[in-house]
RNA sequence: UGACCGAUGGUGUAACGGUAGCACUGCAGAUUUUGGUUCUGCCUGUCCAGGUUCGAAUCCUGGUCGGUCAACCA
């Protein structure tokens, strides 16, 4: 942790470009020394591992330059948003790490600011309200090969327009009946500049504002005004936003806004392989049932990867990792699951569990007998304390760990092959028994007694299992989730994304584990020993304790196996 | 077909006119009571064509490819 990295001696050569701005701009006082930058979600739908990359960069920027970062909530289509998502939203970012500067701020706050700007633009001649319908408009913008036409309500006078802005705030017309516009440019080249709304009527009921409200500002025009509102220096969105700058200014001129001005920069959002990324995709998933709700283990939601088992230190490390640019990018999954392993592994608990047993019998150990071995809880971890783990006549192993036929190099467990018990002895396989349709049930095995763990022994075997005593082991359910998708890229195909659907992304089964699991509260990690990490579920209950699978531990048997086929 | 943005190994990201580096992945080996971890080594890259320059990933021109934009969504 504390050895210096050549990227903190060096760091001042490897600034992503929104450091060197900043850099530049704390160089030149432009903004007197000062860092606030906003994380502005729309309070529609949960947060993803897209956003966590924004907050990670939102908050990180101000956190290495001495700056403050609000939590602003973009509240401005009430029909969409609800304090369900304001309430996860907030806990998301917490649970991240963050502290966003006191107190949460919504763009409601700034609905009555808001209108007075607006007026002033009107005054100003700069914004007509305007009574196309909405496809009307949509056709007389034009596309963006071909110029717009002038609305026929573009040269109201002053005084009218005013009149009915006015009206529209106090209900006197009917949902989409008017709306305010930006006078600008019907012909510019940029969609954004022709004549955009600013203020649609919609007689809906505001999750804080209530029923105050009748017409509301949109994106455009409460985005950056309520940057400028709170003072914010870096205003970061991403590249879709890119040729919204110009709107983005306007506004910004027209008010007569020259000091303390606010300035948009745009960054690639993150895309990772094998899911979606999009609010609506991911809503669909959940509407259709494809998985569990938004925070399902298999989503890349925050509240989703939190119960998968991933912890908000790895998922900085890996929006560190990941970069920040302006070029579109896919991040592979594997990047992502170094991660979580690189943290689990220093400080998940082991644990033996076996997912899928065979019943393994010692012959030359007595029928009544059983032995307490003490076990390291985490080998890696030079505090580790002590555990007991009991041992007896009949244990599981793992099916996989037992061939009848093996093919070379395989170091597990064969008929007249050795190997040990993890903590425990080497055994032998002397024979093993099968049911009428040949599956085996099971396994009988020698022990030797020299060979227990810590005793000085020279018998070396390849290969080391683990294992449960049966009569000790607890039942647990085991969730084994896998990637949602079987496409490195399901949205970048011509089919639909839900026909890549990894119909394998759950398996549920029943596991033989140490008792000192039971009763572990929800949130805990720890590694079922040469299987992976795994995490307690708050579905658990007093009867029944379950374990989601966060990440399998890398299998380089898995590959040879895969290679030879 | 218009405007804007982008292009460096398989993936992501540095190098800011002077030795193309880092991480992940992959491969090979060492260590190992987890086929885990750790350690060592290796493979693979500047979209193309011109130009400027002693020198170009970097600057200029043209092309190619990719992305974004035509909600009263954000």
């Amino acid at each position: 942790m504390d050895k210096p990295t050549k990227d903190n001696t060096e760091n001042k050569a490897s600034l992503n470009f929104l450091e060197q701005i900043i850099e530049n701009d704390l160089k030149t006082d432009k903004h007197q020394g000062k860092v606030l930058t906003r994380f502005p979600p729309e309070p529609n739908g949960y947060l993803h591992i897209g956003h966590a990359k924004s907050i990670c960069l939102n908050f990180g920027l101000a956190q290495k330059y001495n700056g403050k970062t609000n939590l602003r909530f973009d509240d401005t289509n009430p029909t969409k948003e609800s304090t369900e998502y304001v309430d996860a939203i907030k806990e998301d970012v917490k649970w991240l790490g963050f502290q966003w500067e006191e107190p949460v701020m919504y763009a409601s706050d700034y609905f009555e600011k808001l209108y007075e700007f607006a007026v002033y633009l009107i005054k100003k001649g700069k914004a007509f309200v305007c009574e196309m319908s909405a496809e009307e408009m949509s056709k007389g913008r034009g596309t963006p090969q071909t110029p717009g036409v002038l609305s026929p309500w573009r040269d109201r006078s002053v005084e009218e327009n005013l009149e009915l802005f006015e009206k529209m705030r106090k209900g006197e017309f009917k949902e989409g009946a008017k709306v305010l516009r930006a006078k600008i440019d019907m012909t510019s080249p940029n969609m954004h500049m022709r004549d955009p709304v600013m203020y649609r009527i919609m007689h809906a009921h505001h999750h804080r504002t209530g029923d105050k409200w009748c017409i509301y500002p949109t994106y455009d025009w409460a985005h950056g005004q309520s940057d400028y509102i709170e003072g914010i220096t870096h205003s970061i969105c991403t590249l879709e936003f890119e040729v919204h700058r110009p709107l983005y200014e306007w506004f910004l001129d027209n008010l007569d806004i020259t000091e303390d001005r606010p300035r948009q920069y745009e960054f690639a959002r993150l895309n990772l392989s094998y899911t979606v990324m999009s609010k609506r995709k991911l809503l669909q998933l959940v509407e259709e049932n494809h998985v569990n709700g938004w925070d399902d283990p298999r989503m890349p939601t925050v509240s989703g990867m939190r119960r998968r088992g991933y912890t908000p230190s790895a998922i900085r490390a890996f929006a560190d990792r990941v970069g920040v640019a302006k070029r579109n990018n896919v991040i592979e999954l594997s990047l992502l699951e170094y991660f979580i392993r690189e943290e689990l592994n220093k400080k998940a608990s082991r644990v033996m569990t076996v997912l899928n047993p065979v019943k393994l019998i010692i012959d030359n150990y007595p029928d009544n007998k059983s032995e307490q071995l003490p076990v390291k809880v985490n080998p890696e971890d030079p505090e580790s304390c002590y555990k007991m783990v009991a041992f007896s006549k009949e244990l599981y192993i793992e099916r996989e760990d037992f061939m009848e036929d093996p093919p070379k190099k395989y170091f597990r467990l064969s008929p007249g092959k050795e190997v040990r018990l993890k903590y425990a002895y080497i055994i032998r396989c002397d024979s093993v028994e099968k049911d009428d349709q040949g599956n085996i049930t099971e396994i009988h095995c020698t022990y030797f007694p020299e060979t227990k763990s810590g005793l000085p022994s020279d018998k070396k075997v390849k290969g080391t299992l683990h294992w449960v005593s049966i009569s000790h082991a607890e039942e647990v359910e085991v969730r084994l989730y896998d990637r949602l998708f079987t496409e490195p890229q399901p949205e970048n195909t011509e089919k639909d994304f839900k026909e890549f659907l990894n119909p394998d992304s759950l398996k549920v089964v029943t596991g033989y584990t140490e008792p000192v699991v039971i009763g572990v509260r929800p949130g805990k990690s720890f590694q079922f020993e040469r299987l992976g990490y795994f995490v307690v579920d708050p579905d658990s209950t007093d009867e029944k304790m379950v374990f989601n699978r966060t990440v399998t531990l890398r299998d380089s048997w898995a590959k040879i196996e895969k290679n030879n086929q």
